[in-house]
DNA sequence: TCTGGGGTCCTGTCCCTT
DNA sequence: TCTGAAGGGACAGGACCC
């Protein structure tokens, strides 16, 4: 999709038409999202400080996301890829791979064909519009919606994939962004036709093994991988960035109660359980660490989340004000095929029904009907309004809230 | 200028087991 | 019983992607 966040509000509001639009955070502590071409003119990028963004364009007019909305729209242009193909991979809510080798042959259509037709159905039944990049490989595919954009179809023939490729910076790579970008141009390694000159023997030396021989079979034209309509997360989590450094020490475990709590809805809607807990620390001058700790049983418990997580915490010690934390669980096992661990003298299925009954009530009555104890009352002044808790909104899919929420949560860890 | 939130992957180090 | 090497898992950090 073209500007796909910018271009789902201007559709809802149609006298920001031809206007510079940008989605993101507030100037304080947020970044840019995404930005309509009129903002992009002004040089407004996505990932930039949105304070910046203000000081370049102060006549855009800057949103906060919706993720519901985009959920939806991304929910309906999937669709539309699969009418075409069961080999679609989703990338993003904005973006996604198709195979349509089989598809050429049942729908007796040419490429160029099939996306011209994904496009109008895309633009008649969503109104915004996408780019599309047709290539024999995925890597060379995604470059090629780059150059198509916005609003247009770029071809790259098999035959023509090294002239396509040779000329671009070396940050055309996929897995060279900046830093390798310095490091690749201290060996005179500009572009791409450079990194497939240089070879491995080079580039193992400028970037090591692993890495050196990816990139120079991607600038050869070479990716193996083919398009995975099944894949599988390997992680899930959530993290904040608070408006204010947190400095009080119960305050940090009360927010980690709250990622946590999200961590855990996220596993469970997943079906999954985490072997390892992994915690993220960033301090006011912006270094950050990661902790994590592997369990004797995967969990998708908010209780056992938090509990690992306070205790990483509190093994840092005394700490400088702290910007952002954040809680994940990695090495995610199916949870009908994790071993479940009963702590001695816990009841059997207390926790677990206590959770996963708070997860219908949610799912009845809104996120916020049911919640840890120590998280009710009024919304933390120091809380930044993270896009995450309206992409949280979106996956639960945008409820009526009860005008009186009655908690009935088990007693939190804190008491 | 001042840096979000969701992730993946790779590397180096440490420690335990064989 | 002790020692050293090899292998592997856990952990931390960093780079990268959208």
């Amino acid at each position: 999709m073209d500007a796909f966040y910018a271009a789902v509000e201007i559709r809802s509001r149609p006298e920001l038409r031809g206007r510079p639009v940008v989605v993101g955070g507030g100037p304080e502590r947020g970044v840019v999202l995404s930005a309509s071409y009129e903002a992009r003119a002004y040089g407004v990028r996505s990932a930039m400080p949105s304070a910046r963004a203000h000081r370049l364009c102060p006549q855009a007019v800057f949103l906060r996301p919706d993720f519901a909305t985009y959920a939806e729209v991304s929910r309906a242009v999937m669709a539309v890829f699969r009418s075409v193909t069961p080999l679609v991979q989703p990338l993003s809510l904005d973006e996604a791979f198709l195979d349509v080798a089989g598809a050429l042959r049942r729908l007796g259509m040419t490429p160029l064909g099939i996306a011209a037709s994904i496009r109008e159905q895309v633009a008649a039944s969503q109104g915004i519009t996408c780019s599309v990049g047709v290539a024999p490989t995925m890597f060379v595919a995604k470059l090629a919606s780059r150059v198509a954009k916005p609003d247009g179809v770029h071809l790259v023939p098999a035959d023509g994939v090294r002239a396509f490729l040779d000329p671009l910076p070396v940050g055309a790579l996929w897995g060279v962004g900046e830093r390798t970008a310095e490091v690749l141009d201290r060996h005179g390694i500009a572009t791409v036709a450079d990194v497939a000159a240089a070879g491995y023997t080079t580039m193992r030396r400028a970037v090591g093994d692993a890495h050196a021989a990816h990139l120079v079979a991607l600038a050869h034209g070479v990716d193996e991988r083919r398009v995975d309509p099944h894949g599988r997360e390997k992680s899930a989590g959530a993290e904040e960035t608070f408006a204010r450094d947190l400095v009080d020490p119960a305050v940090r475990r009360r927010e980690l109660l709250r990622l946590a709590d999200r961590a855990a809805r996220m596993l469970r809607h997943r079906g999954v359980r985490a072997r390892t807990v992994a915690l993220k620390v960033r301090f006011d001058d912006f270094t950050t660490i990661t902790r994590s700790r592997t369990l004797p049983a995967p969990t998708d418990l908010a209780r056992d989340l938090h509990a690992t997580a306070v205790d990483l915490l509190d093994a840092l010690g005394d700490i400088a004000p702290v910007r952002l934390l954040g809680v994940r669980g990695e090495g995610l096992v199916p949870a009908d095929r994790a071993p479940e661990q009963i702590a001695l003298g816990e009841p059997e299925h207390g926790w677990s029904d206590a959770e996963r009954a708070a997860d219908q009530a949610r799912s009845r009555f809104g996120v916020a009907a049911v919640r840890p104890a120590s998280l009710l009352g009024d919304p933390d002044p120091t809380r930044a309004r993270s896009p995450a808790d309206a992409a949280e909104k979106a996956r639960d899919g945008h409820r009526p809230q009860p005008s009186v929420s009655r908690a009935t949560s088990p007693p939190e860890p804190n008491g």
